[in-house]
DNA sequence: CTGTTCTCCTGTGGGC
DNA sequence: TGCCCACAGGAGAACA
Protein backbone atom coordinates (compact mmCIF):
# COMPACT_ATOMS: atom_id res chain seq x y z
CA UNK A 1 0.00 0.00 0.00
CA UNK A 2 1.91 3.07 -0.98
CA UNK A 3 2.13 5.90 1.12
CA UNK A 4 3.94 9.05 -0.17
CA UNK A 5 7.06 8.17 1.40
CA UNK A 6 6.74 4.80 -0.82
CA UNK A 7 5.73 6.84 -4.20
CA UNK A 8 8.47 9.21 -3.30
CA UNK A 9 11.15 6.51 -3.13
CA UNK A 10 9.90 4.76 -6.12
CA UNK A 11 10.42 8.64 -7.84
CA UNK A 12 14.03 8.82 -6.73
CA UNK A 13 14.74 5.15 -7.78
CA UNK A 14 13.33 5.48 -11.60
CA UNK A 15 14.42 8.60 -12.36
CA UNK A 16 17.86 8.33 -13.29
CA UNK A 17 16.71 5.75 -15.93
CA UNK A 18 13.99 8.09 -16.99
CA UNK A 19 15.38 11.47 -17.40
CA UNK A 20 16.84 12.21 -20.51
CA UNK A 21 15.81 8.68 -22.03
CA UNK A 22 14.23 8.75 -25.21
CA UNK A 23 11.04 5.91 -25.27
CA UNK A 24 10.86 3.21 -27.60
CA UNK A 25 7.65 2.08 -27.56
CA UNK A 26 5.23 1.21 -24.99
CA UNK A 27 3.66 -2.86 -24.52
CA UNK A 28 0.16 -2.55 -22.51
CA UNK A 29 -1.57 -5.80 -22.25
CA UNK A 30 -3.96 -4.42 -19.63
CA UNK A 31 -5.64 -1.16 -20.25
CA UNK A 32 -8.44 -1.59 -17.13
CA UNK A 33 -7.05 0.06 -14.26
CA UNK A 34 -8.41 2.01 -12.43
CA UNK A 35 -9.73 4.02 -15.30
CA UNK A 36 -8.75 2.67 -18.83
CA UNK A 37 -5.60 3.48 -20.35
CA UNK A 38 -6.01 5.55 -23.39
CA UNK A 39 -5.90 3.22 -26.21
CA UNK A 40 -3.61 5.11 -28.03
CA UNK A 41 -0.55 5.27 -25.49
CA UNK A 42 1.79 3.26 -27.08
CA UNK A 43 1.71 5.61 -30.19
CA UNK A 44 1.86 8.76 -27.80
CA UNK A 45 4.91 7.59 -25.99
CA UNK A 46 6.96 6.45 -28.94
CA UNK A 47 10.04 8.75 -29.46
CA UNK A 48 9.13 11.08 -26.59
CA UNK A 49 12.13 12.20 -24.55
CA UNK A 50 11.59 12.23 -20.72
CA UNK A 51 12.67 15.43 -19.22
CA UNK A 52 12.03 15.15 -15.61
CA UNK A 53 10.37 12.75 -13.11
CA UNK A 54 8.23 14.72 -10.58
CA UNK A 55 5.59 13.47 -7.59
CA UNK A 56 2.98 15.90 -6.85
CA UNK A 57 0.54 14.15 -3.95
CA UNK A 58 0.92 10.18 -4.86
CA UNK A 59 1.30 10.44 -8.25
CA UNK A 60 4.31 10.21 -10.59
CA UNK A 61 4.63 12.51 -13.27
CA UNK A 62 6.32 12.28 -16.20
CA UNK A 63 7.49 14.87 -17.79
CA UNK A 64 7.52 13.82 -21.91
CA UNK A 65 7.85 16.38 -25.14
CA UNK A 66 4.47 16.94 -25.96
CA UNK A 67 2.35 15.78 -22.35
CA UNK A 68 2.93 14.35 -19.23
CA UNK A 69 2.59 11.01 -17.99
CA UNK A 70 0.56 10.65 -15.31
CA UNK A 71 1.19 7.25 -12.81
CA UNK A 72 -0.29 6.37 -9.80
CA UNK A 73 0.30 3.33 -8.08
CA UNK A 74 -2.80 2.79 -6.32
CA UNK A 75 -3.24 0.05 -3.39
CA UNK A 76 -0.94 -2.53 -4.62
CA UNK A 77 1.39 -1.20 -7.84
CA UNK A 78 4.67 -0.81 -8.18
CA UNK A 79 7.43 0.06 -10.86
CA UNK A 80 10.61 -1.35 -11.60
CA UNK A 81 13.39 -0.75 -13.47
CA UNK A 82 14.09 -4.00 -16.01
CA UNK A 83 17.26 -4.46 -17.81
CA UNK A 84 15.34 -4.93 -21.55
CA UNK A 85 17.80 -7.70 -22.45
CA UNK A 86 17.49 -9.46 -19.14
CA UNK A 87 13.60 -9.28 -18.73
CA UNK A 88 11.54 -12.07 -17.64
CA UNK A 89 8.58 -12.53 -19.43
CA UNK A 90 5.56 -10.31 -18.00
CA UNK A 91 3.79 -12.04 -15.43
CA UNK A 92 0.41 -12.01 -14.09
CA UNK A 93 -0.52 -8.83 -13.10
CA UNK A 94 2.78 -7.12 -14.81
CA UNK A 95 0.55 -4.78 -16.88
CA UNK A 96 2.54 -2.22 -18.82
CA UNK A 97 5.72 -2.35 -20.23
CA UNK A 98 7.38 1.27 -21.37
CA UNK A 99 10.62 0.48 -23.39
CA UNK A 100 13.69 3.15 -23.63
CA UNK A 101 16.52 3.84 -25.65
CA UNK A 102 18.89 3.24 -22.79
CA UNK A 103 18.30 -0.49 -22.72
CA UNK A 104 16.25 -0.46 -19.64
CA UNK A 105 12.33 -0.83 -19.04
CA UNK A 106 9.92 0.29 -16.57
CA UNK A 107 7.60 -2.17 -15.70
CA UNK A 108 4.41 -0.99 -14.26
CA UNK A 109 2.75 -4.42 -11.78
CA UNK A 110 -0.45 -4.01 -9.72
CA UNK A 111 -2.19 -7.40 -8.59
CA UNK A 112 -5.63 -4.90 -7.43
CA UNK A 113 -5.63 -2.56 -10.89
CA UNK A 114 -6.62 0.55 -8.18
CA UNK A 115 -3.56 2.17 -10.08
CA UNK A 116 -4.05 4.64 -12.70
CA UNK A 117 -1.60 5.65 -16.21
CA UNK A 118 -3.00 8.81 -17.78
CA UNK A 119 -1.90 10.86 -20.71
CA UNK A 120 -2.32 14.72 -20.39
CA UNK A 121 -1.44 17.87 -22.84
CA UNK A 122 -2.61 19.77 -19.45
CA UNK A 123 -0.16 21.56 -17.26
CA UNK A 124 -1.02 20.07 -14.07
CA UNK A 125 -2.47 23.14 -11.79
CA UNK A 126 -5.03 23.44 -14.86
CA UNK A 127 -5.88 18.99 -14.80
CA UNK A 128 -8.78 18.21 -12.73
CA UNK A 129 -6.88 15.29 -10.79
CA UNK A 130 -4.61 17.99 -8.86
CA UNK A 131 -6.37 21.52 -9.17
CA UNK A 132 -7.87 21.00 -6.40
CA UNK A 133 -5.05 19.22 -4.16
CA UNK A 134 -3.87 21.21 -0.96
CA UNK A 135 0.10 21.49 -0.12
CA UNK A 136 2.01 19.14 0.02
CA UNK A 137 3.02 17.90 3.82
CA UNK A 138 6.54 18.47 3.83
CA UNK A 139 6.94 22.13 2.68
CA UNK A 140 6.43 25.25 4.83
CA UNK A 141 3.12 25.61 3.03
CA UNK A 142 1.91 23.03 5.43
CA UNK A 143 2.11 24.30 8.99
CA UNK A 144 0.37 24.69 12.13
CA UNK A 145 -1.57 28.04 10.93
CA UNK A 146 -2.63 26.55 7.79
CA UNK A 147 -3.96 23.27 9.31
CA UNK A 148 -5.73 25.61 12.39
CA UNK A 149 -7.47 27.46 9.82
CA UNK A 150 -8.72 24.77 7.76
CA UNK A 151 -10.17 22.92 10.29
CA UNK A 152 -11.99 25.85 12.36
CA UNK A 153 -14.90 25.87 9.94
CA UNK A 154 -14.49 21.48 9.87
CA UNK A 155 -17.19 18.78 11.92
CA UNK A 156 -15.11 16.33 10.50
CA UNK A 157 -12.45 14.34 12.74
CA UNK A 158 -9.08 15.79 12.84
CA UNK A 159 -8.25 12.00 10.97
CA UNK A 160 -10.40 12.58 8.36
CA UNK A 161 -9.26 15.95 8.01
CA UNK A 162 -5.66 15.10 7.20
CA UNK A 163 -6.72 12.18 5.23
CA UNK A 164 -8.43 15.09 3.10
CA UNK A 165 -6.57 15.90 -0.14
CA UNK A 166 -7.65 19.18 -0.83
CA UNK A 167 -6.28 20.07 3.15
CA UNK A 168 -3.41 18.10 2.65
CA UNK A 169 -1.84 15.51 0.46
CA UNK A 170 -0.16 12.10 0.73
CA UNK A 171 -1.23 11.54 4.82
CA UNK A 172 -2.78 8.11 4.15
CA UNK A 173 -4.47 5.68 6.30
CA UNK A 174 -1.65 4.02 7.79
CA UNK A 175 0.09 7.00 8.55
CA UNK A 176 -2.93 8.83 10.12
CA UNK A 177 -2.88 6.82 12.57
CA UNK A 178 1.00 6.86 13.19
CA UNK A 179 0.91 10.87 13.41
CA UNK A 180 -1.95 11.34 15.60
CA UNK A 181 -0.12 9.07 18.17
CA UNK A 182 3.23 10.51 17.63
CA UNK A 183 1.60 14.09 18.36
CA UNK A 184 -0.62 12.64 21.11
CA UNK A 185 -4.44 13.69 19.52
CA UNK A 186 -7.40 11.24 19.79
CA UNK A 187 -8.46 10.63 16.20
CA UNK A 188 -12.30 11.53 17.00
CA UNK A 189 -11.37 14.73 18.00
CA UNK A 190 -13.23 17.20 16.49
CA UNK A 191 -11.32 18.85 13.80
CA UNK A 192 -13.09 22.49 14.82
CA UNK A 193 -11.26 21.34 18.32
CA UNK A 194 -8.14 21.15 17.65
CA UNK A 195 -6.26 23.90 19.37
CA UNK A 196 -2.85 25.80 18.92
CA UNK A 197 -0.15 23.21 20.56
CA UNK A 198 -2.17 20.02 19.12
CA UNK A 199 -2.04 21.57 15.66
CA UNK A 200 1.49 22.30 16.34
CA UNK A 201 2.32 19.00 17.46
CA UNK A 202 -0.18 17.00 14.42
CA UNK A 203 2.08 18.58 11.90
CA UNK A 204 5.30 17.71 13.28
CA UNK A 205 4.50 14.68 13.59
CA UNK A 206 3.28 14.45 10.02
CA UNK A 207 6.67 15.37 8.90
CA UNK A 208 8.72 13.47 11.60
CA UNK A 209 6.96 10.37 9.87
CA UNK A 210 7.35 11.30 5.94
CA UNK A 211 10.64 12.32 6.46
CA UNK A 212 11.59 9.00 8.23
CA UNK A 213 9.93 7.01 5.89
CA UNK A 214 11.41 8.43 2.65
CA UNK A 215 15.02 8.39 4.54
CA UNK A 216 14.54 4.36 5.45
CA UNK A 217 13.05 4.16 1.73
CA UNK A 218 16.08 6.15 0.61
CA UNK A 219 18.78 2.89 2.12
CA UNK A 220 16.69 0.43 0.06
CA UNK A 221 17.64 2.46 -3.05
CA UNK A 222 20.42 0.77 -4.54
CA UNK A 223 18.92 -2.28 -4.58
CA UNK A 224 15.99 -0.75 -7.10
CA UNK A 225 16.37 -3.03 -10.20
CA UNK A 226 16.96 -5.80 -8.30
CA UNK A 227 14.08 -5.60 -5.92
CA UNK A 228 10.37 -6.28 -6.75
CA UNK A 229 10.09 -2.90 -6.89
CA UNK A 230 8.52 -2.30 -3.17
CA UNK A 231 11.21 -0.37 -1.36
CA UNK A 232 12.07 -2.39 2.18
CA UNK A 233 11.33 0.16 4.44
CA UNK A 234 7.79 -0.71 5.32
CA UNK A 235 9.00 -2.24 7.85
CA UNK A 236 9.71 0.65 10.04
CA UNK A 237 8.17 -0.05 13.43
CA UNK A 238 4.04 0.93 13.41
CA UNK A 239 3.03 2.21 16.61
CA UNK A 240 -0.45 2.19 16.59
CA UNK A 241 -1.32 0.81 12.96
CA UNK A 242 -2.36 -2.73 12.96
CA UNK A 243 -2.05 -3.48 16.99
CA UNK A 244 -5.38 -3.87 18.26
CA UNK A 245 -5.08 -5.27 21.25
CA UNK A 246 -1.57 -5.12 21.52
CA UNK A 247 0.34 -2.57 24.47
CA UNK A 248 1.30 0.78 23.60
CA UNK A 249 4.82 1.02 23.60
CA UNK A 250 4.46 4.44 25.38
CA UNK A 251 2.14 3.72 28.35
CA UNK A 252 1.52 0.04 28.00
CA UNK A 253 -2.18 -0.03 27.42
CA UNK A 254 -4.05 -1.45 24.89
CA UNK A 255 -4.09 -0.31 21.59
CA UNK A 256 -7.97 0.14 20.60
CA UNK A 257 -9.29 0.44 17.18
CA UNK A 258 -12.81 1.13 15.23
CA UNK A 259 -13.80 2.11 11.90
CA UNK A 260 -14.75 6.00 10.63
CA UNK A 261 -15.63 6.09 6.67
CA UNK A 262 -14.99 2.37 6.35
CA UNK A 263 -11.42 2.95 7.53
CA UNK A 264 -9.60 1.40 10.12
CA UNK A 265 -8.08 3.65 13.00
CA UNK A 266 -6.11 3.07 15.52
CA UNK A 267 -5.08 4.69 18.87
CA UNK A 268 -3.99 4.40 22.35
CA UNK A 269 -6.72 5.38 24.35
CA UNK A 270 -4.86 6.88 27.20
CA UNK A 271 -2.05 8.68 25.40
CA UNK A 272 -4.77 10.31 22.96
CA UNK A 273 -6.92 12.06 25.04
CA UNK A 274 -10.02 13.93 23.38
C1' DC B 1 -19.96 23.67 -0.04
C1' DT B 2 -19.62 19.52 3.41
C1' DG B 3 -19.97 15.20 4.74
C1' DT B 4 -20.94 10.33 3.74
C1' DT B 5 -21.20 6.21 1.04
C1' DC B 6 -20.00 3.62 -2.92
C1' DT B 7 -16.82 1.74 -6.09
C1' DC B 8 -13.01 -0.37 -8.48
C1' DC B 9 -9.94 -5.35 -7.54
C1' DT B 10 -7.62 -9.61 -5.85
C1' DG B 11 -4.46 -11.64 -2.28
C1' DT B 12 -4.67 -12.66 2.45
C1' DG B 13 -6.27 -14.45 6.64
C1' DG B 14 -9.81 -15.55 10.02
C1' DG B 15 -13.29 -18.70 11.11
C1' DC B 16 -15.50 -22.96 10.98
C1' DT C 1 -6.51 -29.52 6.89
C1' DG C 2 -9.07 -27.15 3.65
C1' DC C 3 -12.35 -24.18 1.97
C1' DC C 4 -14.89 -19.95 1.67
C1' DC C 5 -15.86 -15.44 2.22
C1' DA C 6 -15.18 -11.02 4.44
C1' DC C 7 -11.82 -7.76 4.51
C1' DA C 8 -8.26 -4.38 3.25
C1' DG C 9 -7.45 0.16 1.14
C1' DG C 10 -6.58 5.38 -2.33
C1' DA C 11 -9.36 8.50 -3.61
C1' DG C 12 -12.58 10.06 -7.16
C1' DA C 13 -17.60 9.75 -8.14
C1' DA C 14 -22.05 9.91 -6.78
C1' DC C 15 -25.25 11.14 -3.64
C1' DA C 16 -27.58 13.42 0.47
Amino acid sequence: MPELPEVETTRRGIAPYLEKATILDAEIRQFSLRWPIEQNLANILKNQTVSTVQRRAKYLLINCDTGILIIHLGMSGSLRIVDAALAPPPEKHDHVDIILNNGFMLRYTDPRRFGAILWTEQTIEDHKLFSHLGPEPLTQQFDANYLLTQAKSRKCSIKTLIMNGQIVVGVGNIYASESLFLAKVHPKTSANKLNKQQANQLVEAIKVILDKAILAGGTSLKDFTKSDGKPGYFSQELNVYGRKGETCFHCGNTIEHYKETQRATYYCPVCQQI
